[in-house]
DNA sequence: GCCCAGGGAATCG
DNA sequence: CGATTCCATGGG
C-alpha cells in the first residue's frame, strides 16, 4: 500500500509519500491536454470543472489553493494516488527490458480523466499531433465551455451536441468535426452511456464506445484507458507499434499484462524520449 | 513541394 | 478478408 501522507498549510494542501512519481512527465507525456507550465514545476490546468496549480517541491506534491473536499473528490483520483506504483515497478521489473523503461519513464501515473473529455479529445487526436491536438481543445473549451478560473472548462456532450459541423470551424479539427458531433449526439441522447465503461466487460466497452463515428480501437482504448480507469487496455499507435516491435517482439511480457495501460505509458514515454535524444531534440514534444 | 502526426472510414481486389 | 487511399490542418 501507498503511505499516503497529506498536510494543510494554509489554503494549501501538500500531498507526500509518493517519492517515485514524477509530476512533469505525468502531466506532459500526452495522455492529458490541458495541462500547461512556464518553468517545468509549476502547472496549471482545468479538470471536472476545476482549475489547478500544482508543482513538485520538496519531494511531495503542493496543491494551491485546494480543499481537502476537492482534493478528495476530484484529485487524488486524478492523479491515482492511492495506486502503489513502486510495488507495480517492482513486480514487472523482472523482466529486463521493463526494469530499464521503469528507471527512465516510471515516473508517470495514468491520470483518471472525465470519460467524455477523454473521449472527445482523442478522438481528436487522430491522425494528429500533440501540439496541434491540445490547440484544438483549447480553442473547443474557449468556443463553448464554462469560465473557470482563468480558463474555460471543457464542454458538456450536452453543449456540443446542440452545435453543427459548421459551428466547430472555429476549432480548425479539420475532419474530425463530424466525429466530434457524432460522439456528442450518442452521448447527450443516452444511446453511449459512459457511466458504464468502468464496469462493463471490456470487450463489450470497446464495442460500445466504437459505435461513434471516428472512434476505432485505438480511441476507444485510449478512452477507457484514460477516461473509464480500464488499465487493461493497451492502446497502439504508431509510437508503441514502434517500440514493440524494436523491444518486445513476443508481446508484453506476462508480468504486465495487468497493468497494461500503465505499462503502455511507460513503453509510449520511454521510446518518444529515445527518439528526441537521437534526433536533436526537434522532435513533436 | 515533401513528410509526418497518440487513426479510421471508404473503397477495391 | 488485407491493402490502399482519402481525410483537414499545421509544423519541420
Amino acid at each position: 500500500m501507498n503511505n499516503l501522507h497529506i498536510a494543510q498549510s494554509g489554503s494549501d494542501l501538500f500531498v507526500s509519500g509518493i517519492e517515485e512519481m514524477n509530476l512533469a512527465d505525468t502531466l506532459d507525456c500526452g495522455q492529458a491536454f490541458r495541462w500547461s507550465s512556464d518553468d517545468g514545476v509549476t502547472w496549471r490546468g482545468i479538470a471536472f470543472g476545476k482549475e489547478l496549480n500544482i508543482s513538485q517541491q520538496d519531494g511531495g506534491l503542493l496543491f494551491k489553493d485546494t480543499s481537502s473536499d476537492d482534493f478528495d473528490k476530484v484529485w487524488r483520483r486524478y492523479f491515482d494516488l492511492d495506486r502503489d506504483y513502486t510495488a507495480l515497478k517492482t513486480q514487472i521489473s523482472t523482466n529486463g527490458t521493463l526494469k530499464t523503461i521503469c528507471q527512465q519513464a516510471g515516473g508517470i501515473r495514468v491520470l483518471y480523466q472525465d470519460s467524455w473529455e477523454a473521449l472527445c479529445s482523442f478522438i481528436i487526436s487522430q491522425n494528429n499531433n500533440i501540439p496541434r491536438i491540445k490547440g484544438i481543445i483549447e480553442r473547443l473549451c474557449e468556443l463553448c465551455g464554462n469560465p473557470v478560473g482563468s480558463g474555460y472548462a471543457f464542454p458538456s456532450a450536452e453543449r456540443i451536441a446542440a452545435m453543427t459541423v459548421d459551428d466547430l470551424a472555429p476549432i480548425r479539427s479539420g475532419f474530425r468535426a463530424k466525429y466530434i458531433i457524432d460522439a456528442a449526439n450518442k452521448v447527450a441522447s443516452g444511446q453511449l452511456d459512459l457511466s458504464q465503461m468502468s464496469s462493463l466487460p471490456i470487450d463489450d466497452a470497446r464495442a460500445q464506445m466504437m459505435t461513434v463515428k471516428g472512434v476505432g480501437p485505438k480511441v476507444a482504448d485510449c478512452a477507457l484507458l484514460f477516461g473509464c480507469g480500464r488499465i487493461e487496455c493497451f492502446p497502439v499507435d504508431v509510437w508503441i507499434r514502434r517500440a514493440m516491435s524494436e523491444l518486445f517482439e513476443d508481446g508484453l511480457p506476462a508480468v504486465a499484462v495487468p497493468y497494461a495501460g500503465i505499462v503502455q505509458q511507460f513503453i509510449f514515454h520511454y521510446r518518444r524520449r529515445s527518439a528526441a535524444a537521437t534526433s536533436g531534440g526537434d522532435t513533436p514534444q
